[in-house]
DNA sequence: ATAGTAAACTAACAAGCGTTAGTTTTGTTA
DNA sequence: TAACAAAACTAACGCTTGTTAGTTTACTAT
């Protein structure tokens, strides 16, 4: 067994492009291209063009959803929980950010059973971020505003973090951890 | 001269259709259909399918650019500044969701002069942003803790609003700017 | 009514798409 | 070295793409 087989070499040559023009715009042979082969070599190691997207995109939306179901079923205090979704990720952006952009920009191009099956992935995943707040907004740790507004504010920041991080005046990944951690517990403003 | 021609109308439609597949996979005969015409009859009106994205995007660009020129160069104190963009996000998510969510996602599929006049744009608005920060930092208005953390937790959360607001739970928008600014600014953590 | 124009239509094109079939090369194992 | 399997190749397919040419319809102003 090779450390990386050749379908893993497409899947991250493929992850690779279509963070950089999106799942549509890339081809085949942009794919083949990228790693000195004909398209139709490609034929040997995967099924389809669909079958990259869904085993880059399954496979990340499933290790969030295993790791956010551990951390809500822990008892940690609830700024404790949220430091530990921060770290969830901070954890796969710095692994593996190209299939994160992909899950991110290209998830609508699943089909079928890939697709509600990454729905509900996501519904989910939120729904538990959202039990998270709601608790510590009931026990007095978690200011009571709008709860959509906290919701979407932190994810989106988490989300997108593969946009920028890397790029040269980034900070090494623990100084990101407790920057981020301070930016979005307690906001930018001295007080 | 009508309250919204036909080219506008296309533009519309196109930006909407944009939004939920991406540039790449929307055809022209998708647009054609959804105006209920056929895809030979958009080019009475457009040049081509290249233009309408140079159309939805780039005047987006020119309003950020030029707000937040004129936010820069006013002389509120850092704080305020910081809550005008915020401002001039939301004004924008609310009346443009979908060019907005078109400029985000499918901005590299721009050519040429198009293109590199984008990334000046992104670039300069980046930058406008990162001298009110440096300020504020200065005066001892913001805290003191990685620039880049700061200024892109704050423009990933007011860039990707598009994706959430909108649904059922979501706050009218005068709520939903106070909170934003209380979220971005302070935090989410009670004190 | 006639002329003129805006905006739709039909038909078709060349290029590019994902994918398949069948064949050749490459590398390992008996 | 002969045999086998993995992984590349060439060639081509049917379909879709953006776009063009030429024509017809619908409306407005003379």
């Amino acid at each position: 067994m090779k450390i990386t087989d050749r379908k893993t070499e497409i899947i991250n040559v493929a992850a690779k492009l279509f963070k950089e023009k999106g799942y549509s715009a890339v081809t085949m042979r942009d794919i083949a291209q990228a790693m000195d082969i004909k398209a139709a070599s490609l034929y040997n190691h995967i099924k389809s063009k669909q079958e990259i997207l869904v085993l880059i995109i399954i496979n990340i939306a499933e290790e969030f959803t295993s790791v956010i179901n551990t951390i809500v079923n822990s008892d940690d205090a609830t700024i404790q929980k949220i430091e530990k979704v921060i770290q969830l990720h901070i954890d796969i952006t710095l692994r593996n950010a190209d299939a994160l952009a992909c899950l991110n920009n290209d998830w609508m191009h699943l089909t079928d059973e890939d697709l509600s099956y990454f729905i509900k992935m996501r519904e989910d995943y939120e729904e538990n971020f959202r039990t998270i707040i709601k608790k510590g907004i009931l026990d007095g740790d978690i200011k009571n505003i709008n709860l959509e507004v906290i919701i979407f504010s932190t994810l989106s920041t988490l989300r997108t973090l593969y946009l920028w991080y890397g790029k040269k005046k980034s900070p090494n990944p623990s100084v990101l951890k407790s920057n981020m951690i301070e930016v979005l517990l307690n906001g930018i403003v001295t007080h």
